[in-house]
Order: structure tokens, then C-alpha cells, then sequence
DNA sequence: CCAGACGTTGTT
DNA sequence: GTCTGG
DNA sequence: CCAGACGTTGTT
DNA sequence: GTCTGG
């Protein structure tokens, strides 16, 4: 699962890394919640060049009488992902990538819940597989995403069953486009990102309460 | 035919 | 919108 | 994901 | 317990 994470990257950073242009401004991010505009890179409707929006994280669907909806779809399963009325025409034609580099999963211990961060060894940034949608509220369309998530790897998996889809750089291009239609392709790119990659530290309960956005929030603590 | 769901996770 | 369930 | 609210009436 | 808000 993936229902907080970071992303302290400069927009600058972004925009090189991705050949992608952009007119949004950001700030460093330490704790990013669900129903919160984040930035997403994707094709433009109607350039087709890459470029950087924010959306809504919590897609909506077209469909929806109301956008309430969204707080329940923050993550969209690989599995299924084909199948679920409110993704899969996303799945088919509105692909994206949620920028970030740093996810947050809680391990329970009992009544306790001990968050830990996770992100590259070398702490660059990188973009969950996603996707978008928009919804329209009277004139005012809205744009909305969802992480899709998949089984956890090893450095995961004794925090969290879950993890968010951490997409290749080597698929990016065909993740991105929306005539590429190869369903089974797709879907072999939805699988958990090397653990050898990748690092985790525990980090302090704060992080719980999305009002605490800051440089704290990912500082390692001590277990104790 | 119409009505109602459409999601993920964790816990029991 | 589209599918499932009754 | 977690945190925090969860209600109505009348008065200031 | 369940839903809303961030």
C-alpha cells in the first residue's frame, strides 16, 4: 500500500530527469497525503510532449456523483487493475507517472504502529506508476490520480504486504503513451522494485498527523 | 427490466 | 459509464 | 495512510 | 464503528 510518502526533489531536478516542461511550482514535500494535489508527469492531451500537472491524489471517476469517492482510491491494485470499473479505462488510455522519492509504510506491532521511510540508496527521485482521470463538478472539470500498488520485495515485506509500483525508467516511454496497447506488457511492469535498490529507516510517529510536513518527518530515529 | 455497486487495507 | 445481482 | 470528528438549538 | 479531511 501506498498512502503517504515524499517528495523533497526541486522541480528543476524533475523537469531535466524527465525531458518534461512545466508551468506548476512546487515546494519541498516531507509528508504527502491522500486528497492532496501532487505532481504528475504524463502526456499532454493534446501536444503529446511530457509534461508536469498537479492532480488530486484520490482519482475520481468520471462517473462519480461526488467526489468523496476519491478518499477510498488512493491505490489501485496491479492485479486487478484490468478489471475494476473505476481503472480500468484509465488503465487503457490515461496512464502516468506520481512523482516522488520517499514512501512512508506503518508496521503494526499490536495497538502500536511504527512508520518507516522508504527510498533509493541514493535518495533520487523516481514515479509510482499511476493513473488519471478527470471529473467534471458542474463547469469545473478536476483532475485526479491514483498509485498503483503490488506485492511487497524483501526489504518490504516484514513492514508491509503492500508497495507501491516504483515504474523501471525502461518502461517509462510506453507506460506513458496511450496507444500503447500491449495489456500484457503493462502489466509485467507492475512488479515490486529491487530491494538491493533500495533503503528503509524507521522514522518518528509524527508522521502519522499529515499536518506535520517537515524535514523531521524523515529524519532515521532510534528503536527503542 | 431496474437497482446498486464501482476500492484497498487490516482486522475479526 | 458499465457491469452484476435480483 | 492516519487523525479527528461524530449534533442541534439558541444565544452572543 | 465509520466517515471525512489532510
Amino acid at each position: 500500500m501506498c498512502g503517504r510518502y515524499t517528495l523533497r526533489a526541486r522541480l528543476n531536478q524533475l523537469l531535466q530527469m524527465y525531458s518534461a516542461q512545466s508551468e506548476i511550482e512546487i515546494s519541498p514535500r516531507y509528508n504527502i497525503a491522500p486528497s492532496q494535489k501532487v505532481p504528475v508527469l504524463r502526456l499532454g492531451e493534446d501536444s503529446g510532449m511530457r509534461e508536469i500537472v498537479l492532480m488530486r491524489w484520490g482519482l475520481i471517476p468520471s462517473w462519480a456523483k461526488d467526489e468523496k469517492i476519491g478518499y477510498k482510491m488512493i491505490n489501485a491494485r496491479s492485479e486487478t487493475i484490468q478489471e475494476k470499473p473505476s481503472y480500468r479505462s484509465a488503465f487503457k488510455r490515461r496512464r502516468c507517472l506520481v512523482l516522488a522519492d520517499g514512501f512512508f509504510e506503518w508496521q503494526r506491532q499490536g495497538s502500536k504502529k511504527q512508520p518507516y521511510l522508504f527510498q533509493k540508496k541514493d535518495g533520487a527521485p523516481y514515479g509510482y506508476a499511476g493513473l488519471w482521470e478527470t471529473w467534471t463538478k458542474g463547469h469545473q472539470p478536476m483532475q485526479s490520480c491514483t498509485i498503483i500498488t503490488t506485492t511487497a520485495n524483501e526489504l518490504v515485506e516484514d513492514v508491509h504486504d503492500r508497495m507501491p509500483v516504483i515504474l523501471q525508467e525502461r518502461h517509462l516511454e510506453n507506460w506513458l503513451n496511450p496507444e500503447f496497447d500491449h495489456v500484457d506488457r503493462l502489466k509485467a511492469m507492475l512488479a515490486p522494485y529491487p530491494s538491493d535498490e533500495m533503503q528503509r529507516y524507521p522514522v518518528d510517529p509524527m508522521v502519522g498527523s499529515p499536518k506535520n510536513d517537515k524535514p523531521e518527518c524523515v529524519e532515521p530515529i532510534e528503536l527503542g
